[in-house]
DNA sequence: CGTGATCTTGAAAATTTTCAAATAGAGTGG
DNA sequence: CCACTCTATTTGAAAATTTTCAAGATCACG
């Protein structure tokens, strides 16, 4: 299907948003809009055409697999984002639909001319570069396995709780996870049992109020990030 | 001290490699060299007018610190690396010296409006921006919690036998690390202790041979990636 | 309302950390 | 060049956390 950003959910977001109208057309031309159940794969580790995406609804996690074929959860990927390894002769992770995602998907030629050609994409790849990086350095520091797992699920409900809220300095203090407990685990270096545990265990500090399996409450977000 | 591209160790892999030699002239007037001892800090978090800088001999590590005061090491940055935090209104990590290090360094605004008129130093950077964030998943990836200890070290050798390594493809079978056993245990979130083991556990398994603290000489390096 | 999947809980087993002490190394001044 | 001292590393044993294995409890949905 060929791209419509005139109603593109994030066109004021996506690194798309820097090229004028007549830019941004030629670009739409080249790509097209694809559809993702929960749980499809968008691009395959060792794929060696994979191509570019941006994310304009849904949620999407980068994973790797270790020896023992466990999963490790390396970003997750929301609305606006930006996925594909610019630079890399084949893809190096998975990436997978957390939940129902529409994407514009682009062929790798076609994203390297129109940076070469839009100096302004390159700056607004580069930005939205450092904010992955910024994002994966994030994700290292919460999940440091020094810590222990109730401090890496308070401080990932935390991070949750900023990324549900639409304003920018305060956390959401009501949303549902994105992941299910497997994915929590996968994410953060532990297992199913224990991010449950530590979910239990916050609940029984006050610090967190629990909604079915998916829902959380938090009254006072901040005093996640100092539980022990 | 200003800066001489001229005789500059990375002046053929660092990101201004891309400029024509008027054009890096221009930014090296500039920007100065600055010289780091050992446990020196390049930015400190919180600086909000740090600038940028690329490495041209020693390393660094960008760090974070925890609530608790234990230090998470979030990356390592070898010669030809560009750190600082583009985009972002102040410094949110830590940058040390890990040996003596030499550096230009460059203001925010000159590096901004470098940027701008050199359209190809947006795309190197934007290279250089998603190998950093390759990196970083890399490190995530070899540092999941889920995994022993034992298993975190060898893949972390692996890592820095391919990065002593100048060859590409093949990595360094005898080598020096670059840092301390509390460093190690920074980077993979453990204690010194367990490292330590984890490095007599190796060798005791014959995939290690160690030459005082620092010295390590492997005899098959692929055969760490499968260590229990 | 089943039914399958997801989540929670319990108790034993395993790993890792902590605390404590011994050893090895690097640098210094005699 | 050697003894000394300070730091980094290794090793040991107990304590703590986490994982594993095994059931239950809940939830979403057809």
């Amino acid at each position: 299907m060929a791209l419509d950003c005139a109603h593109c959910p994030v066109r004021e977001s996506a690194a798309c948003a820097v090229l004028t109208e007549e830019e941004r057309g030629a670009l739409a031309r080249a790509g097209r809009r694809q559809t993702l159940q929960k749980g499809e794969t968008l691009f395959a580790a060792g794929d060696d055409a994979a191509g570019f995406a941006t994310l304009t609804s849904g949620a999407l996690k980068v994973t790797s697999f270790d020896e023992a074929g466990q999963e490790r959860i390396l970003a997750l990927v929301h609305p606006a984002g930006f996925v594909g390894e610019m630079f890399a002769p084949f893809a190096r992770h998975d990436v997978v639909a957390l939940a129902p995602s529409e994407l514009c998907i682009f062929a790798a030629r076609d994203i390297e001319a129109a940076i070469d050609a839009h100096p302004a994409l390159a700056k607004a790849l580069l930005r939205r570069s450092q904010e992955d990086l910024h994002a994966s350095r994030h994700l290292l520091a919460i999940s440091n396995p020094a810590a222990s797992v109730k401090s890496r699920v308070a401080a990932f409900l935390y991070s949750m709780a900023e990324t549900a809220s639409h304003s920018p300095c305060h956390p959401a203090t009501q949303f549902d996870l994105p992941l299910t407990r497997g994915e929590m685990a996968g994410l953060l270096g532990t297992t199913i049992e224990s991010v449950s545990r530590s979910l239990t265990a916050l609940e029984r500090d006050g610090l967190v109020t629990r909604n079915g399996a998916r829902g959380i409450s938090l009254s006072d977000p901040a005093r996640l990030l100092d539980a022990a």
